[in-house]
DNA sequence: AGCACGCCGACT
DNA sequence: GTCGGCGTGCTC
């Protein structure tokens, strides 16, 4: 009888390994394999059984005997995860300054962390048939253009770690270039693997049937937080034990363990939901970069608008830059975009006169328009004109937004509902007025004016039905819809054949945000919504595809770059005005965010944080409550802490978090990494 | 984080 | 009299 120690890193917020017996069969020794290192393992954590990774084994443990315990059962038929997942996921843990066991379990299948193996069973049996040699023939792969054929041979030449910016308009072709490069990466090796990377959910299905298409005989996993467990558990497993050749997910996918990587592509890489913003805080991006070095393979980021931390790394020639100018399509043209001043042409309900003989003018030719409003619900708050009530939530710092349709007032931050008050709570006046327009009041206005169109709105309350969106979307698609009122998620890679017209109703807040990231993130947003116009050139005997932006601000840069569909230009000009302004991607920064009850406690908080440390290179900013200081009765506070060196600031931050936890302070909080939303 | 133990308020 | 509020202590 031999006793081993297992070393396992458990999903708890404490900073450390658990190690358990493991006690080998005496009498019949070939009866059990040792356990592996990446293998999973149930064992009895307090009261609790739970699911843990082996990362070490030792023969000897420091633990005081009486607090050992036996492993309960070691998961040995999965295949151990292996070293190389491992590493990234160690990688990301330092990182992001978090656990281990914290940061690898939540990357793995629920299904994988139950005490019974049967879904694990019945997963394994039925991916069992499934070949590892597969059927890589590509099916009507369309001949590319030079710039394309370019990018294709750059990106399948390297047998190294290369990162490349393919920057190219909407329409230019990128999608092409991923599928005929991992095309050629498949057909080099039986056993390589692809990862594909999409900012949305929404995008998954028409995504996959492209693949599906090309690479009919490949197997293909999509992962993506919408998938129930049972399938998780199978489209994860098949990555993981090398049958998916091709990979395409969301986010999360970044984390998922591919024996055979060969490449890695992040599509739309400016997306904001590359980073997560709950729970372990990473991005997506940034780790398809590190993955990528590891193993020393190309990753390719794709983008209109590259974010302005991936621009620069083209600039500073990190990363290769592959263009695309021309749009694929033959002779397509790029929209129009059109500055409707809103000072000189007075709107009604939203809509300027010009914009609404532009809808009219598609309606007649029986095309369609888009109007892009990023506000969803009737109008953003209730007013009382008699005496300044407004509607604002009593859990957090914002406004109650009116929801016409279910007579509700809602807060969008806490959840919170009432009905909509017949008469001012505070005047008893009964005449509330509505002040401002979300899509739904939009939606009414133009059902208003042209009551013969279909008017149809996309946003998150009109497809809050599992499979709603993929409907409404096809709706659009068939030429069911005249007229598309859609949040941002309309903005998103969907390309809508009859549309020739797509309006920006009011974009400006953002111009003038306190978040340096706004105007970043508008440009973008206002490019890839005109790109869901014109991707076919003046169809047949149509309308030149066109954009409008009503404005308050004609002359912004913002503008007069979109206009000139210059990119950059206006990329130019805001590193330059980050450079100055020492912002990233020419500053680390990283936050510490505290929750309290009340305020004082969070700011008092962070106010002993900021002065139990001090470091050269490292720069602490002043406590501040957050925009949205309250949500769900919490009071929020942050403390932003800056240095122009990484090594620094993580070493810093490493530290601080020691001493933070040896504050034993109650009050809540955490420290992210690169934050963006500050 | 869970989960339990542990001592003080309004209620089937 | 109990159900349950969340304080604090522990998890190999």
């Amino acid at each position: 009888m031999n006793a081993i120690f297992l070393r396992v890193a458990l999903d708890t917020p404490l900073d450390t390994f658990f190690d358990y017996r493991w006690v080998s069969s005496s009498e019949e020794t070939n009866a059990y394999e040792p356990p592996r290192v990446g293998q999973l393992v149930l064992v009895p954590f307090g009261r609790q059984e739970i699911v843990g990774i082996i990362v070490d084994i030792v023969e000897t443990t420091t633990v005081p005997a009486d607090k050992l315990r036996d492993v309960i059962a070691v998961r040995d038929a999965l295949p151990a995860l292996n070293a190389e997942w491992l590493a990234l996921i160690k990688f990301a843990a330092d990182y992001y300054q978090r656990p281990l066991g914290e940061v690898a379990l939540p990357a793995l299948p629920k299904n994988l962390k139950v005490a019974k193996t049967v879904s694990l069973d019945r997963a394994l049996k039925k991916l069992g048939k499934l070949s590892l040699s597969q059927d890589a023939t590509v099916q009507a792969a369309p001949a590319l253009n030079a710039e394309q054929q370019a990018a294709v041979n750059a990106i399948t030449q390297t047998r190294k770690f290369t990162p490349y910016l393919l920057f190219g308009v909407t329409g230019s072709g990128k999608t092409e270039v991923y599928l005929q490069s991992a095309a050629k990466i498949l057909a080099e090796s039986a056993t390589g693997q692809i990862l594909i990377l999409v900012p949305e959910i929404n995008l998954t299905p028409q995504f996959e049937a492209r693949i599906r298409d090309r690479f009919p005989g490949l197997h293909l996993s999509t992962l993506h937080s919408g998938m129930a467990e049972g399938e998780r558990l199978l489209h994860w497993l098949a990555a993981h034990q090398g049958q998916a050749r091709i990979v395409l997910g969301t986010r999360l996918a970044m984390l998922a363990s591919m024996p055979d990587l060969r490449l890695i592509i992040v599509d739309e890489e400016h997306d904001p939901s590359y980073k997560q913003q709950e729970g372990l805080r990473y991005s997506a991006r940034d780790l398809a970069i590190w993955r990528a070095h590891q193993l020393r393979i190309p990753v390719v980021l794709g983008s209109a608008t590259p974010s302005l931390e991936s621009w620069h790394g083209a600039q500073s020639r990190r990363y290769r830059l592959l263009e695309l100018h021309e749009r694929a399509v033959k002779d397509a043209v790029l929209p129009v975009v059109k500055i409707v001043n809103l000072e000189r042409e007075k709107p009604s309900e939203g809509l300027t006169p010009r914009l609404i003989s532009a809808i009219r003018r598609r309606l007649e030719k029986g095309e369609q328009s888009l109007l892009f409003l990023n506000r969803r619900g009737y109008a953003p708050v209730l007013a009382c004109d008699a005496c300044g009530w407004i509607s604002n939530c009593t859990r957090c710092t914002a406004n109650l937004v009116l929801h016409k349709g279910d007579h509700r007032l809602r807060c969008h931050h806490c959840g919170l509902e009432q009905r909509i008050p017949r008469s001012c709570p505070t005047c008893g006046n009964i005449d509330l007025q509505p002040l401002g327009r979300g899509t739904q009041r939009l939606e009414e206005t133009l059902a208003n004016i042209f009551p013969e169109a279909r008017v149809f709105r996309i946003d998150a309350d009109s497809t809050r039905l599992k499979g709603s969106a993929a409907a409404a979307f096809e709706r659009v698609h068939d030429g069911e819809v005249d007229i598309l009122i859609g949040t941002q998620m309309v903005a998103k890679g969907h390309d809508f054949k009859r549309l020739t017209l797509v309006a920006a109703l009011n974009p400006d807040a953002a111009l003038f945000s306190q978040d340096y990231r706004a105007s970043e993130r508008l440009f973008a947003q206002l490019m890839q919504v005109s790109g869901r116009a014109g991707r076919t050139a003046q169809k047949e005997g149509g309308s030149i595809s066109e954009v409008l932006v009503q404005t308050r601000y004609p002359d912004h840069p913002l503008y007069h770059a979109l206009m000139a569909h210059n990119y950059q230009s206006f990329a130019t000009d805001l590193l330059q005005e980050r450079q100055q302004a020492q912002l990233p991607p020419f500053m680390y920064q990283a936050l510490l965010r505290a929750e309290a009850r009340e305020l004082v406690t969070a700011i008092e908080f962070l106010q002993q944080a900021a002065s139990c440390t001090l470091h050269t290179g490292i720069t602490i900013n002043d406590p501040i409550p957050m925009t949205m200081t309250r949500v769900a009765n919490v009071d929020r506070a942050q403390l932003l802490v800056e240095s122009v060196s990484r090594p620094a600031l993580q070493a810093f931050v490493k530290e601080w978090i020691a001493t933070l936890r040896a504050m034993k302070s109650r009050v809540k909080w955490s420290v992210e990494i690169d934050p963006v939303d500050i």
